[in-house]
DNA sequence: AGCGCGTAATTGTCTATACAATAAGTCCCG
DNA sequence: CGGGACTTATTGTATAGACAATTACGCGCT
């Protein structure tokens, strides 16, 4: 019950509410604090550091408002379950954006191989070139037809038990939703002429528009994964909505 | 010097710290209070709505979190210079990112008329068909080479001036961005096999995969304008970089 | 066992006050 | 006129205390 006590340190640096919200944030990134775990409670918090509860309350506003942590009144203070977060990003992953549309989501994993990072592979996930990775293809549909072809590539070194799992019912975006936090993402978007072998992927003609979306995920400066995925452009679009400055309300 | 006085009416619904964030944000929506306009301080505000300076403080401090405020000791709090928020966004504004990047920006205005809006253009922009809209056709080169083609809609019901407007030296991008507030965006990426027409403006083959940008402006429910910007998909891509929930720090 | 109800834990908001940090303005002196 | 030292307006952080709102939980009754 006081495991907490031990691993929860001020490191003395910048404003108290900051350190704190350092210091939980902490427990939650380095996955201490797994999704539904329950914080200790502001007094309790505030006993432990010694400071007064609009401190602590600031810091636990700031995990709430960056979506981190979620409160509830009476129940306490539960680390926030992860959720997809901006709209891309929200396309990307297949298997819940396409019944949210009302269409049935099909999957199928074409092959999931170990290889050694060719070196454009390498350069992108910030690897030795000949580093060993994953790589997976496979295929994702809607209402039957092919949506997106997804190419693969997870970082062994950090993520190993990728090399064992079994992707032939789940696609690696939710399997790495599961089993790794992240830190941060990269998303390049771009349009190419599909050449042979993609065309017959996603039954289209060769040279048709597709638009790729490429997206580099991060833990610190560690490349965990890198995706390719390929839509044919005339299925399928993504959009974003946002407000300057990004206002959250109205 | 007390005109803000008057303006600034709390509406008796939910938080104090809330009604006070909402009255100064319609003042900036509004336009009233102009970027670089100097806010009450908050001791002037705290004895305006007579409540306790902690509370002022905070409702400042989110609209500083939002980024439409920024705040100086000594100096006082001011209305924030807009900025073009998100990472896609920036690249849409040529003007501002060729030069970033360190390249030749070159702009040339195809032609700017009044007419009708099409019936697809009414659909998207909200209009009746028929309605008078302003449409402009331009391209945007780095280093000399074309690496936008950009097709816009303004609403001249929201922005008569836009008809008299000189679009020959100023991208209609840079006009608006000048000449009107913006509460909401929203992107659609696409990517479509160059036409002759398009293929012969980029200087680039027929059939050739071009990436499409669209781009609608809000001002609360109305659609300002609607941009379609189309690049060669070889010579162009665009990114975001974001973090899982949007946190800001670390 | 199930149901209703009061209790209390927990978060949410607000106040009044205090001191620290920053930096714009002012004044004095050379 | 310039430059350095002082003053002070303004924001930034923190405290201690108070009350409100929500609701999980346990207890007692049937």
């Amino acid at each position: 019950m006081t495991d907490w006590r031990d691993a929860l340190k001020l490191d003395g640096d910048g404003p108290v509410y900051d350190q704190i919200r350092l210091a939980i944030l902490g427990q939650i990134r380095s996955g201490s604090w797994e999704p539904g775990f329950r914080l200790p409670s502001e007094a309790e918090l505030c006993e432990h550091f010694g400071i007064a509860r609009m401190t602590v309350s600031r810091a636990l506003r700031t995990l709430t408002e960056d979506g981190l942590v979620v409160r509830k009144r009476r129940a306490g203070s539960f680390v926030a379950q992860p959720e997809t977060p901006t709209a891309l990003l929200k396309i990307v992953d297949m298997a819940s954006a396409i019944p949210a549309r009302g269409q049935q989501y099909g999957y199928r994993c074409l092959d999931s191989q170990t290889v050694p990072a060719s070196d454009e592979v390498a350069r992108q996930m910030r690897l030795l070139p000949g580093a060993r990775v994953q790589h997976i293809r496979c295929l994702h549909t809607a209402d039957g037809d092919v949506i997106e072809f997804e190419e693969r590539w997870i970082n062994l070194a950090l993520l190993p038990d990728a090399g064992q799992a079994d992707f032939s019912g789940e696609g690696p975006g939710s399997w790495l939703l599961r089993k790794t936090p992240w830190t941060e993402a990269e998303h390049t978007v771009s349009a190419v002429n599909a050449d042979k072998a993609l065309a017959n992927c996603l039954a289209i003609n060769a040279g048709a528009a597709c638009l790729v979306l490429e997206r580099r995920t991060f833990q610190g400066s560690d490349v965990v994964t890198l995706a390719r995925l390929t839509h044919p452009g005339d299925r399928h679009v993504m959009s974003e909505r946002f407000s300057p400055g990004g206002l959250r309300r109205d």
